[in-house]
DNA sequence: ACCCGGATAAACACCT
DNA sequence: GAGGTGTTTATCCGGG
């Protein structure tokens, strides 16, 4: 016999944060152990299912306290279920739901009552219908609204959480998931921040990236969801990412959403470079191409462009050729290799995990289970997580993973160096950065950025937006 | 702890 | 002189 779970309750009110789910569950296990009829009478309900048995929207109907009338000859109050009204002859059979275990189960009571006989004349006599009961019973009736509704809540944001990640609870299938939003590592800074009403602001995203493998690992930035800020880390050049394929599956991504690429300064140089007619670019040439290509490069101007005159002066397989055009940049391919030690040879941590590719979810995993966790929902585990959308990501990556593997063995002068398959597996992190108030505004004219013909010709330079332009 | 690569910021020079 | 271009240095950060 106990009644500590009304204390409990009391304290899951004023403090609903401090518990998880799994509080709620015991806490009806303790409510429904305190009422064995009522269990029994809901037995048929698993144990696990919140929505059924926690306390949800149909536990009321087992917990409220309503006032019965005929519950004793001077219209005492009396705390009844519907299902017991049915079967008010279980209380001459010694079972009432404010009695148990020869214990007195009114709030805060836990008189002993020797027998039924007994428990019903202290039940008429301690609790009749005057100002204390009928006040403890309104903190009662208030203890099952404030539970129905921090329920309701939990249910919300739940629903909310997994709208946003893109996790069906019931659908076999999701879409591809915009995976490269997703930060093991700023996640669980931030998902506590990740408030429901944080959660819909997400990014204009007409089409996330389809090539997760690439993308890896994610990022989940929780403010906002997706990823504004600056990336400390992402592919290194190193790890040869197929930054072409990247770009050209996730083209529509980038151009319209700011997400900023997971490459690097130097390979985005270069990429830009080699996919010119002629393989070679002016400045602004390059410039119209990072702002052409990623809609993330609209903003910042200043910062990325400096960024980028700095990357073709720093690193030597940048080289500046003066023609007719004036001063322009090429990529010299040979240098571009040599800082790119082709690490997939020889590396047996690197050759392990590519076998177990599987790990690419495993920032994932990590970043849910932490949002899972900040947000008391602590029932999910790396097992649980194997929903159809992971699996199918971890398949591509294990696509994506043995088909660059196949380009690296079979063709090592590739004219995308760098194509290693440690790139997908390699993690991006993600440096949160605030969102400049001013510049929230989203991506600038997407229809006509994204109709652009590749020429870009007019060269208009979206660094002269204002919006662009802000606190540096 | 150290080194390295990348990002960022800034100063400066040169040129148009 | 303004703006663009190019170079260099310094600092910070994260990963190895």
């Amino acid at each position: 016999m106990d009644t500590s779970y009304l204390k409990k309750i009391y304290i899951y009110i004023y403090h609903p944060l401090l518990f998880s789910e799994q509080f709620l569950q015991q806490l009806w296990k303790e409510v429904t152990s305190s009422h064995p009829a009522e269990e029994a009478a809901s037995n048929n309900h698993s144990s696990l299912d919140l929505s059924t048995t926690c306390v949800s929207s149909s536990a009321p109907s087992k917990t409220s306290l309503i006032i019965n009338p005929h519950a004793s000859t001077n219209g005492q109050l009396s705390v009844h279920t519907p299902k017991r009204e049915s079967l008010s002859h279980e209380e001459h059979s010694h079972s009432h739901p404010l009695y148990g275990h020869g214990v007195c189960k009114w709030p805060g009571c836990e008189a002993v009552c020797e027998d039924f006989q007994s428990f019903l004349k202290h039940l008429n006599s301690e609790h009749a219908l005057d100002d204390r009961s009928t006040a403890q019973c309104r903190v009662q009736m208030q203890v099952v609204q404030q539970l129905e509704l921090q329920l309701a809540k939990d249910k919300e944001r739940l629903q909310a959480m997994m709208t946003h990640l893109h996790v069906k609870s019931t659908e076999p299938k999701a879409t591809p998931q915009p995976l490269n939003l997703v930060s093991s590592v700023t996640l669980s800074k931030t998902a506590s921040e990740a408030s429901p009403q944080s959660l819909p602001h997400t990014p204009t995203t007409p089409t996330a990236p389809i090539t997760p493998v690439t993308q890896g690992p994610s990022v989940i930035t929780t403010t906002s969801m997706h990823n504004v800020g600056p990336i400390r880390r992402r592919y290194s050049d190193k790890y040869n990412v197929p930054i072409s394929s990247d770009i050209a599956q996730n083209q529509e991504f980038y151009k319209n959403a700011e997400v900023r690429p997971p490459f690097t300064y130097a390979s985005l140089i270069r990429q830009a470079i080699l996919e010119s007619p002629e393989k070679q670019l002016t400045l602004n040439e390059i410039y119209n191409w990072f702002t052409r290509m990623f809609a993330y490069f609209r903003r910042n101007a200043a910062t990325w462009k400096n960024a980028v005159r700095h990357n073709l002066s720093l690193h030597k397989c940048f080289v500046r050729v003066e023609n007719v055009k004036g001063a322009v940049w090429t990529v010299d391919e040979l240098e571009f290799q040599k800082r790119r030690p082709q690490k997939i040879s020889g590396n047996p941590s690197l050759i392990k995990n590519i076998q177990t590719s599987h790990t690419y979810c495993t920032p994932l995993n990590a970043a849910l289970q932490a949002s899972m966790a900040e947000n008391s929902i602590p029932l999910y585990t790396t097992a649980s997580m194997g929903n159809p959308t992971l699996g199918n990501l971890a398949s591509a990556m294990r696509e994506e993973l043995n088909g660059a593997m196949e380009h690296t063995n079979s063709n090592g002068s590739d004219s995308s160096p760098g194509r290693s398959p440690m790139q997908a597996m390699h993690p991006v992190h993600v440096k949160e950065e605030p969102l400049d108030p001013d510049e929230n505004e989203g991506p600038l004219s997407l229809v006509t950025t994204a109709n652009h013909s590749p020429d870009f010709d007019h060269d208009r330079d979206y660094e002269d937006e204002p919006v662009n332009e802000d606190i540096e």
